[in-house]
DNA sequence: CTACTTGCAAAAGGTTTGCAACCGG
DNA sequence: CCGGTTGCAAACCTTTTGCAAGTAG
C-alpha cells in the first residue's frame, strides 16, 4: 500500500467521519487543501484557479462553493475576519491571530504564543466563548 | 441659537475640518449617525433604511455609499471585521472589541478595558501596528 | 463660475439557487 | 435503485462606476 493510498485513505475517512460522501470532487479539493504539511489562507477564487488549472480535471465553481462551506461547517477549514466582501478561509484550524496589511490586503499568521491574553469577558448569559481572534491591522 | 443650531454647526465644523463640504446629504447623514449619544453599529442597508423612511428627503443609495467611505478615511466610523460579504460600520471610533454571536449574526461592544494583552507581537519590518481587535466568536 | 457632489441606471464582482443529469453505497 | 452531489446558467445582492445635472463657496 502506497503512500499515495494511505493520504487518499485517509482523506476519505475523514469525510466519512462528518457525514460527507467521498466524492471524486471533494477528493481532489481536500487534497488541495490538506495535503501539504503547510497551512495556507486562500479564498475560493485562488482555490479554483489552482484546481481548474493544468492536468486536474476540472471542478465547477459551485461545488467549490458547496464544498468549501461543508468544509467549513464539518471543521476543516476556518473562515478569516477581514470584511472586505471577499471570504478568506485559513487551512490552520488552530487557534491563531493574523497581521492584516491594508496596503497589499495580505493576511499573515501570528503564532498562538505571540500573543498573550491576560483579561478576557465574560460571555453573555447563555453564551459560550467559541474562540477568540486578534486582528492586527499594520500600515507603512 | 438653539440647541440644533449647534448640533448643525459642530457638524458642519467637523466635515470641514476634512475637507468634505457640508452638503444636505452628509449633513442628514451625520446626523444620524452622530447625533445620539450613544454609537451602535450598521450597514449600509439599515442606514439606508432609517434615512429614507419617514418625512426625510431621499438620498441616493450611491451618496450613502460614497458619504460612509468619506466618513470613514475621515476616521468618523470604523469598519468591523466580520466577513460574510456585506460590510459593517461602527459609530464607535475608540479603540474596542466585539463578540460575534454565529447565532444571530449580532455584534455586541467589548469595552476596552475588559480585554488585556499582555504580550503583542513585533510587526514586520517596515511596518508599523494601526490598530488592534479582538473578536470573540461566541456560540449557545 | 468652477470644482466638488449627487442621483440614476447600468455594470461589476462574489455568492447562491434551481434543476436535470450523475454517481456512490 | 435512491438520495446525496454535481454542473450549468440564471438569479441575487452588495458595491462600484460613468456621466449628466445640481450646488456650495
Amino acid at each position: 500500500m502506497t503512500k499515495f493510498m494511505n493520504q487518499k485513505n485517509e482523506i476519505i475517512n475523514k469525510l466519512r467521519g462528518s457525514g460527507l460522501r467521498p466524492t471524486k470532487q471533494r477528493i481532489l479539493i481536500a487534497k488541495n487543501l490538506f495535503d501539504n504539511n503547510k497551512t495556507f489562507h486562500f479564498t475560493v477564487e485562488t482555490l479554483n484557479r489552482k484546481i481548474n488549472k493544468s492536468g486536474n480535471e476540472k471542478i465547477s465553481l459551485a461545488t467549490i462553493y458547496n464544498t468549501v462551506e461543508a468544509f467549513t461547517n464539518a471543521g476543516y477549514l476556518k473562515e478569516i475576519l477581514t470584511s472586505k466582501n471577499k471570504s478568506y478561509y485559513d487551512t490552520n484550524i488552530k487557534s491563531h491571530h493574523h497581521f492584516y496589511d491594508e496596503g497589499s490586503k495580505e493576511l499573515t499568521d501570528i503564532n498562538y504564543n505571540q500573543i498573550k491574553l491576560s483579561k478576557v469577558p465574560i460571555p453573555p448569559k447563555g453564551k459560550k466563548i467559541k474562540n477568540l481572534e486578534v486582528v492586527i491591522r499594520i500600515q507603512k
